[in-house]
DNA sequence: CATAAAAGAGTGACCTCTCTTTTTAGGTGC
DNA sequence: GCACCTAAAAAGAGAGGTCACTCTTTTATG
């Protein structure tokens, strides 16, 4: 095949990452060979070395967008809802066991470190500009506990297969009121 | 040396451990081989596996010793002495990065999630004993948020390298006030 | 028909674990 | 109290297998 469009170089690229994400959230970067990503993707391995040249390089690509969500608003019933959005995705795509891999690859990878960082640091901001003006002078210390104790919870629905959202919904209330 | 104390034995194994763990926090479980531990320990290829049957099974004697400390009181000098410690633990032997090399093998292993959910239940049993009377009632739902908020801050650590305490601190106060 | 994407067998490095050999601590007989 | 012997511990070379990656060939698009 020759010159083909974008789009389809496109599609190629993210039917691979898609691939790898799979993968790595049901067994880990470690446990995941090349030959394991291929079978996934279903192309071969000459492919996959067109569009990235090495794992590592497909393990950056599935980490830069493994961006979580947040919630909307910093009210009882978003900060609800959105925990069971994060209980949901744990339990239907293993994305809290992905994410537990993406944290310990970055802890010993300063690339990624990076990367995650960035992540991190839009996610705090993001829930800075939500806090209400009563407490607009601790919002920053309070967008670092609450995406901390976020991720809390993602990374115990890793370990432990279910947990009950609602003491880390009464958890993050509280870390709004102070 | 035939017949050795029980002691001498012990000792030994504990030497590999410590080499493994050494290695594991800086270089995570994956990029450590054998022969990283072998060199790290000072041993032999042989002697290691006349004390360990796989690579596996010091990762899991590593875990089993990996439980983090706690605070001993839920008063806000305890918990801020406490966060120290982790931070300290952190710079100095890169423990927060052992724990997400832990957690994300446990993610993908049910031996090893079996050991950690152990170790997060007792640590969540010991938080709730230290919960004020006045809040007995909801002691459970505080231990689970408690424990997983410090847990937070160690993974932030890890990631970061270094964090300032004080939002946890004040997240973990608000979460035992309530 | 020209060109580039896809295929997939092959390659070399590395990694875990085994097996034989060497060393040594401690018991034994004199 | 000394030499010796036994048995277990430590050493280390290497076997076997797996993995990431490459290179040539095939296929298909524009």
């Amino acid at each position: 095949m020759p010159r083909v469009s974008q789009a389809h170089l496109d599609a190629r690229r993210q039917q691979i990452v898609d691939a790898a994400r799979s993968r790595f959230a049901s067994h880990g970067f470690a446990h995941t060979s090349m030959t394991d990503i291929i079978a996934e993707s279903g192309l071969s391995n000459g492919a996959i070395y067109r569009y990235f040249t090495s794992k590592d390089e497909i393990v950056v690509a599935v980490c830069e967008q493994g961006t979580d969500a947040l919630p909307r608003a910093l009210t009882a019933e978003a900060v609800s809802g959105f925990l069971e959005h994060v209980r949901a995705r744990a339990r239907d795509s293993h994305h809290a066991r992905l994410v537990a891999q993406i944290y310990a690859e970055a802890a010993v990878s300063p690339q990624l470190a990076a990367v995650v960082q960035r992540q991190l640091a839009a996610m705090r901001a993001a829930i800075a500009e939500l806090v209400p003006d009563a407490r607009r002078a601790q919002a920053g210390q309070i967008a670092e506990a609450f995406v901390a104790l976020c991720a809390a919870y993602s990374q115990q629905l890793a370990i432990r297969g279910d947990v009950d959202p609602a003491p880390f919904a009464a958890g993050l209330m509280a870390i709004i009121r102070g």
